[in-house]
RNA sequence: GCGCGCGUAGCUCAAUGGAUAGAGUACUGGCCUCCGAAGCCAGGGGUUGUGGGUUCGAUCCCCGCCGCGCGCACCA
């Protein structure tokens, strides 16, 4: 067996050679962040450095000069085969052909655990969807679910323990107006045919559970429409007579209400949670906006705000200074009334989050919600807890476009895809995957006609036909993976293998910055390049040739690459098939 | 009006302050007696919205303007 020395990671081990060098050279500037990046040109060698030039600024020297000393200062490398002075005074490294290759025999030896970071020992939370559970999913949902749940893969697989979490808005005017609207419906069964609101749930589903309450309760919830409509306002104010109607049904129904409401809740979430498994978004918690009334944690943060003095009555309610902190106006925490505004229990649920022992969160929120950032981090600030610990990602929306017409995605009125129905027209992978194609603060334009028509061109297939290719190879060669891991890799010399390799190398550092940006986007971009430059190799040069050696470090790359594949898509939440 | 985000190839989108701004798609021309052609190779395509500034160097950072989206409740 050739098996070569472990070789670390190569920009490791060329930042240690330069830090070497700089500590020589300029040990005032010791504390210089030393870059290593990958040279996009063939030609400007596997690694290049742009130290020099920035030291040149304060150095007021020529980057070139600098370079030439900081070359001639390195340590010498088994690892390096040529180190050149470039351009303007970039440092170029060469390696040798077994630092090249050495990936492979990493990638074999942790399979599944290549790439994955270090641990961090810290704790983050990842709060993603919570949508409102008053309907079905929509596209827009979609969005976040894939991209929280890859952003949440991602931060776990770089070394945090994750905690993924829904928030259910199960209290409040919206689940009013959602049981409101299935009696409604429900009495409309009995011929009790009260004006349907127009600023009520039209969606067929609030019909379907209206049957569910008739199969079940038969006419033991109906009331006159007389009764319902008789102490209505006179008002144009659609909001005013919804209202109105919401606190007849309360007042008619009295304890069954609270049956309507659960049932309507119950039915909603669970839809929604089905829907979530089964596109492979799962989370740990949820999240009751109901149990932080129950057990009093808003009454108690809001006291809290207030020992600490950030709040104050004005018109008999109370209000949160949350200009203190960078908001654009002081918020309204409690009303005159006594009842708390919405913004209470988020005070309340993050402070909560924090209690829970977690060192970051992060919210997926819509961007439509970026407004809400500084009251929300301002009322953490008040509390005494860093503000930065806490991650707003704003998903932008998302626009579907069906026979070239933009889709109408209004909640309310019923009219809009669904994500089941998109995941069963256009498959979970491609969604997934499509959802990932480009950075979450873009706005996307979703099109249908070209996802499902012509879903072969989609670029999640282009990624599984490289895996499936691997395995077609590994099939027919019929040996053991486990005796590739001690391969001699000297017969890798090939451009489009080195390109490979290099490709295969970029992956435990592409996941660290991945995670950092909170950008997963970047992964499954780096998957399309991946796949691009395996199939390239795979065209140029054949797997299972005769001479043993070559085939064994090919069949080596081809298992390394799938690792790194499996490990990736794994990530984004896309299967990865023997066949296709 | 104020605030946040975004303007990159015909279209959809990438690009930790680095070398000649890249993919896909569309268009043109090649590659299967050979491990999967859902693949590969080659070609044309750009004043990175616009005007300044910072820097050795700007798609990226700062300021103005134009355009698009979103938000500006004692609604969630």
């Amino acid at each position: 067996m050739h098996t070569a020395p472990d070789f670390p990671d190569p920009r490791l081990h060329l930042a240690d050679l330069l830090q070497v060098a700089l500590d020589s050279v300029a040990p005032e500037h010791a504390a210089v962040d030393i870059f290593i990046e990958r040279p996009k040109q063939a030609g400007h060698g596997d690694f290049a450095s742009n130290l020099a030039m920035q030291m040149a600024r304060t150095m007021k020297a020529n980057p070139r000069q600098i370079a030439e000393r900081l070359v001639a200062a390195m340590p010498p490398s088994q690892w390096i085969s040529e180190v050149t002075v470039a351009g303007a005074g970039f440092i170029n490294f060469t390696l040798t052909a077994s630092a090249r290759t050495a990936v492979v025999s990493r990638a074999l030896a942790q399979g599944s655990a290549f790439g994955r970071g270090a641990d961090t020992g810290l704790k983050v939370q990842v709060e993603f969807v919570s949508a409102n559970p008053t309907g079905p999913l929509h596209v827009g949902h979609g969005r976040g679910a894939a991209f929280g749940a890859s952003l949440a893969s991602l931060l776990a697989f770089a070394g945090n323990t994750v905690s993924r979490e829904y928030y259910v808005n199960d209290a409040g005017r919206q689940m009013d107006i959602l049981a409101l609207s299935t009696w409604l419906r429900y009495l409309e069964l009995f011929d009790e045919l009260v004006p349907f609101p127009p600023n009520a749930y039209q969606g067929g589903y609030v019909r379907e559970m209206a049957e569910q309450i008739q199969a079940a309760h038969q006419d033991n919830f109906v009331h006159p429409a007389a009764a319902v409509v008789a102490g209505l306002p006179v008002t144009e104010d659609l909001d005013e007579i919804l209202d109105a109607l919401i606190l007849a049904a309360k007042d008619l129904l009295g304890e069954q209400w609270k049956y309507v409401h659960q049932h309507v809740l119950t039915e909603q979430l669970a839809d929604c949670r089905s829907d979530l498994e089964e596109f492979g978004v799962h989370h740990d918690v949820w999240f009751s906006e109901n149990s932080l009334h129950d057990t009093g944690m808003v009454a108690k943060a809001i006291s809290a705000l207030e020992a600490s003095g950030h709040l104050y009555e004005q018109d008999g309610a109370k209000w949160f200074r949350s200009t203190s902190f960078g908001d654009e106006k002081d918020r309204v925490v409690q009303r005159d009334n006594g009842a708390f505004t919405y913004f209470a229990p988020d005070i309340a649920y993050h402070l909560n989050k924090f209690e829970r022992g977690f060192d970051r969160v992060v919210n997926v929120w819509g961007a439509d919600h970026h407004g809400y950032i500084p009251r929300v981090k301002g009322a953490l600030s008040a509390l005494g807890i860093d503000a930065s610990r806490l991650d707003v990602t704003l998903v932008q929306f998302v626009s579907l476009f069906r026979a070239g017409q933009k889709a109408s995605m209004s909640t309310r009125a019923g009219e809009y895809v669904t994500l089941r129905q998109l995941r069963h027209e256009v498959g979970n992978d491609a969604c997934r995957f499509f959802y990932m194609l480009r950075k979450s603060d873009q706005s996307l334009d979703f099109d249908m006609d070209l996802a499902t028509s012509q879903s072969n061109e989609n670029p999640v297939f282009y990624v599984q036909y490289a895996h499936a290719r691997i395995c077609s190879v590994l099939s027919q060669w019929e040996g053991e993976e486990a005796s590739l891991v001690s391969t001699d890799l000297a017969p890798l010399t090939h451009e489009t293998e080195i390109a490979l390799c290099a490709q295969l190398g970029e992956f435990p550092l592409l996941i660290q910055n991945a995670a950092k940006d909170f950008a997963p986007h970047t992964l499954a971009f780096y998957l399309k390049d991946l796949a691009a430059a395996f199939h390239a190799w795979y065209n140029a040069e054949r797997v299972l040739v005769d001479d043993i050696a070559t085939r064994n470090a090919r069949l080596a790359l081809a298992v390394a690459t799938r690792h790194v594949l499996r490990n990736g898509l794994s990530l984004l939440g896309v299967s990865q098939p023997v066949s296709m």
